[in-house]
DNA sequence: ATCAGAGTTGACCAAGCAGTCAAGATTGAT
DNA sequence: ATCAATCTTGACTGCTTGGTCAACTCTGAT
């Protein structure tokens, strides 16, 4: 009932799945951040997204490639709030847009923010791999970037690491406790 | 084979159960901190604690009771090291000491702090009652010598809250994410 | 020596879990 | 109309889980 101008129709065959999916990994990423990996469970993944549980298998083969697409998903949003390195003409530029960006995408993607830290303080024990490549290759172009800095004269000296982690750190805590603060 | 000058003996029938009660209090917090709540099981804390899964259940009712004595406990720990509050002369000192001796035990009981870092990020589905009293209580107090301070000009005006949190998330972080710093 | 009470434990159970499957519904192309 | 591919779903399975229980051992007091 009522399918004409709504927002979100069926639309053409080859979309129903790309939407699926969408909705599954929402529901999921909100089950995962409020129970854990562990503690969720298939069943209530599928009753949030009102679909029955074999519909999930349909579009994600395991509980655990679900959860890693979760998690992906958040990452690569992540890394776009970095591109301020690239595009900033000075440090203090693209440190302070880079935390400004980062603390908004907290705040919007509540949920996968509390996923990712999740998995990141348990030692990230299911996306090892996969940060194990594309983490560092990341920070250690990042890394590069703030070396140069230094060298320039254009920061105090301080080691690279530490200061991506000290930000890092800063910013994620104001969305993960956000039911503290 | 080798009961005699061993540090740890069978001890007197009575202290037998306050041995085994933190034994397994002890591998209980390691394992509700590599896996969370709902990934951690009685069998994994049994095995890691040399015990049979029954003998558990002898000594805590269920794993929500086994979970909560755990957080209690590190809990307990934490709020020791805000005795600075009300033992130092200065805001100064008393702050400092309170960071210094929070980070500390943020290494001496890591994987508590783990344990608590997790729980309350998920909005403390378990131990919510529990915080809402201790912790609320905690927390005016402390608020209340900080804006006292303030004051006595002793510290320029910041919002108590604020500033509690705000050292409160920091010492944490050092703990919780060890893994990547 | 004996005995009550604390501590120990293997075997067991019902419930809930991730994952499977085969039969059916839907749809776009012909 | 028909047909193949995609999508949907209730019913199922094998396994793991938290929790129970009754039989057992151990120990300190009498």
């Amino acid at each position: 009932m009522g399918e004409m101008k709504n927002t979100a129709r069926p639309a053409s065959r080859s979309d129903i799945r790309e939407e699926n999916e969408r909705l599954i990994l929402d529901c999921a990423e909100r089950v995962f951040a409020e129970r854990g990996f562990g503690g969720a469970t298939m069943q209530e993944i599928a009753d949030r997204a009102g679909l029955p549980k074999a519909n999930l298998h349909y579009y994600f083969m395991s509980k655990e490639t679900l959860y890693r697409r979760v998690v992906e998903r958040i990452f690569t949003i992540w890394l776009q709030a970095a591109e301020a390195f690239e595009t900033s003409a000075t440090p203090q530029i693209a440190l302070s847009t880079y935390i400004a960006r980062k603390m908004e995408l907290s705040r919007e993607y509540r949920y996968g923010s509390k996923v990712w830290a999740n998995e990141v303080m348990q030692g990230a024990p299911i996306i090892q791999d996969y940060l194990e490549v594309t983490l560092r290759d990341w920070t250690e172009t990042r890394i590069e970037v703030i070396r140069s800095w230094v060298a320039a004269g254009q920061i105090r000296p301080v080691d690279p690491r530490w200061l991506l982690y000290m930000i890092w750190a800063t910013t994620q805590h104001y969305a993960d406790f956000a039911h503290q603060i």
